[in-house]
DNA sequence: GTTGACTCCGTAGTTGACTACGGACGTAAG
DNA sequence: CTTACGTCCGTAGTCAACTACGGAGTCAAC
């Protein structure tokens, strides 16, 4: 019984590279090897997957997921707060940064909108300009 | 007069790689070259560069940048308003899934917080059994 | 005329999370 | 027993937007 790495990989959405890839960087631990040494998986590897899929979503990169998978016993409460509570903070910051973006964004195209008789359009006239908004370097999503 | 290299990325604040690097992918002119090989840029170049920063501010590529340089005469105005408008909607996108992902992290914070006498910490059974937050894909960002 | 700062160029490395390749080998069905 | 599919492995490529490197040439000042 168990699952190969191909039925395991059905089974979990998660695609064959990938699984060997998390296997390479330690997010998964090997599975045992009879004979010929194909690998068979079982249950709670399609749980550490899940587990994986899951941090992920909520923004987790895959170092900071290896760091939850350290306190998976859930006996480390205090950490793991800490570590969604960081990202909380950093999803909160993104939010900030793309509602600002999202009203300078609306603005213009809603001046491009009304651009009645107007020589230049508004939106490639503020890109020249500038002042629309602080120019600042770009995080990352949590999907 | 003019600028070297050196200098217009002084009075721009873009680093000198990436000037050479956005010449290298065509999104500013080469610039006249006198004798000995060193380049000269002018105002335009200048203008050029904080065209290029202000739009990535905004959240475009560098291959939209090069879609928007080609309207920098302002006189496409319902082009330039188009790509406004799909950016705008996949910052707005972005934001929708950034609050599914702050507000699944807020609750498991909390119920971190007011953690009692719970043998397993809620983050960490949360990623294992999931639930919180449709799994899916991550975008980017527009800082 | 020599020092030292600046610029030239092409190429390669960085980050994060994969994804692809290819040749050898295992394994199950007929 | 053969066929065909699945798996093995290490390495290399992908994407975006840079960033770094190194050796040679140029320019301004002293």
């Amino acid at each position: 019984m168990g699952y190969t790495i191909g039925s395991l990989s059905k089974v979990t959405g998660v695609h064959i590279e990938t699984i060997r890839y998390y296997q390479r960087r330690g997010l998964i631990g090997e599975p045992t090897r009879p004979p010929g040494g194909i690998r068979r998986y079982d249950e709670a590897h399609a749980r550490r997957l899940r587990f994986i899929k899951h941090a992920q979503a909520l923004g987790f990169s895959l170092d900071e997921v290896a760091e939850l998978l350290a306190l998976e016993d859930g006996q480390h409460c205090r950490e793991a707060a800490r570590l969604g509570a960081d990202k909380l903070a950093s999803v909160r910051a993104r939010i900030t940064r793309l509602r600002q973006v999202e009203l300078a964004l609306a603005s213009l195209v809603k001046q491009c909108g009304s651009h009645r008789g107007q020589v230049r359009c508004p939106l490639i006239a503020s890109l020249e300009l500038g002042s629309d908004l602080p120019i600042q370097g770009m995080g990352e999503d949590a999907s």
